[in-house]
RNA sequence: GGGAGAAUUCCCGAGUGGCCAAAGGGGGCAGACUGUAAAUCUGUUGUCAGUGACUUCGGUGGUUCGAAUCCACCUUCUCCCA
């Protein structure tokens, strides 16, 4: 199966300029193409990973992926999707970020011997020249099809700035610069970048004609470029994919610990899991069909097959395995001790030799305060050592911590054990 | 530049002097039912101590026995006119 079908029945191509045009550009040797990063944080999200996925098929198929790193984009921020005005950020985080990005993203992409290139669009973002910058660019830009984009027409109720407004401008001329330096012919990106894509695509190939039109040449074909944009993972109502209570579901395994990653997964709606099995692994497609027969609790199987695969893409084989056998292990049996997050509690914990329940749930950061602690307790939700606590002032002495810890749980799925070293 | 309005607890959004830790919804958490799913139902959702105290309604001052509510100034945002 060619890159490009495979890509269309995984279900990861969303919108195209122009498919067939795709398909031979594809099909005729190696096309250098590129996604863009805007590192607003010090860690990829889940949001991001699609497209990453993305590059990697494509690398896989021989094709040359170039990671764009908005160092330049990012201090004005895309407007897209966004109700309110990002904050910017300093340069120097905007370093930090671009370096964290591009170590968790050579995990899935092989940057090794120019199998794959990394840009940062700060590099020629920066020294800018706004006259000429207005005069190339600006030029083949109308607010009026600006203004009908999506994205920024809900702007348009809530106050849109012209600085954010020129971030389409700035997109768009980064695929010109990467088609003229490097020679990139396609611009991908999730689908939310849509009109940004565009506005890339149209910027070259007009300004191509515009030169063809002095000069008298044809049209070079290293002009004809195209974009495609990847599906954003919504969940089968509609909503995205990838929050969670404490925000994003990030790569870092210090944000976002391998073991809540793989959970995020192991408990995704049953409606969902074959098309994140599509979208987010390299399983191959035969196997996810027969997966997808599954009915009822056996869909738990390939649920857990999704959590280990997407996990293993992540944090690598030995970190899913080991959330896998934790995971087994706390719901089957009641306890991986070994893996199972711990918190160290100290003597001066202690008052009398004792120390209260609520006191270890929030040490332990299962509860924010005290009064969540409470009613945890009193609605039945907290179990030690496997013995469900019913009175809200229970407390456990030093002898309760014989073998060195306790097992405190948390409602169905929270582990965790908190440990006293004598 | 001129005029009008808004800012409330995680989010949306009521509340226009005491009965307000603040309606309602969403979300979260827990319980029941289950398959570590969904749906549903129930409870709960400022902090700390238990029948009470303390901190909270953009910021700073003020009026008042008493302010989320009234006044002044400031900040931010939105809308209308230019």
């Amino acid at each position: 199966m060619k890159v490009f079908d495979e890509l269309k029945a995984r279900g990861i191509i969303a919108q195209c300029t122009n498919e067939e045009e795709i398909r031979k550009q594809l099909d005729a040797g190696p096309v250098r193409f590129y996604v863009g990063f805007d590192p607003t944080a010090d860690s990829l999200h889940i949001g991001h990973f699609i497209p990453i996925i993305l590059m990697s098929h494509l690398q896989r198929a021989g094709h040359v992926p170039i990671a764009l790193f908005g160092g330049g984009t990012g201090v004005i921020g895309d407007p897209s999707g966004k109700s309110d005005m990002r904050k910017m950020l300093t340069m120097d985080d905007i370093k930090h970020n671009v370096e964290c990005f591009k170590s968790q993203m050579s995990r899935l992409i092989d940057f090794s011997d120019g199998k794959a290139i990394a840009v940062n669009n700060a590099d020629w973002l920066l020294d800018l020249n706004y006259i000429d910058f207005i005069k190339k660019v600006g030029v083949h830009f109308t607010i009026s099809k600006m203004l009908a984009a999506e994205c920024y027409k809900q702007r348009m109720e809530r106050g849109l700035t012209f600085f954010e407004l020129n971030y389409m401008l700035m997109q768009s001329y980064d695929f010109y610069v990467l088609n003229q330096e490097y020679g990139c012919m396609m611009e991908l990106g999730g689908d939310d970048q849509w009109s940004n894509m565009i506005g890339g695509v149209e910027l070259i190939r007009r300004i191509a004609a515009k030169e063809a039109e002095e000069t008298g040449n044809p049209v070079p074909e290293s002009t004809k470029v195209n974009a495609f944009t990847c599906s954003l993972l919504l969940t089968s109502e509609g909503k995205k994919m990838g929050k969670t209570e404490k925000g994003a579901l990030w790569l870092d395994p210090n944000k976002t610990s391998p073991y809540d990653f793989y959970q995020y997964w192991r408990n995704v709606d049953d409606a969902d899991v074959i098309k994140c099995m599509k979208m987010l692994t390299f399983l191959p497609l035969d196997y996810i069909d027969e997966l997808s027969k599954c009915e009822g609790s056996e869909i738990n199987k390939v649920k857990e097959i999704l959590a280990f695969e997407v996990t293993k893409l992540i944090h690598g084989e030995e970190e899913a395995a080991k959330a896998q056998a934790t995971a087994k292990a706390l719901f089957t049996t009641g306890g991986d001790i070994e893996n199972m997050p711990s918190t160290e509690l100290v003597a001066s914990d202690f008052t009398d030799g004792k120390i209260t329940v609520q006191d270890i749930l929030v040490k332990c950061k299962l509860c924010p305060s005290k009064g969540e602690a409470k009613r945890l307790i009193q609605q039945g939700g907290v179990l030690v050592d496997d013995v469900k606590i019913t009175d809200m002032f229970a407390s456990l002495t030093e002898e309760d911590f014989s073998k060195g810890y306790v097992v405190v749980k948390k409602g169905k799925k929270v582990f965790h054990k908190a440990v006293l070293n004598k």
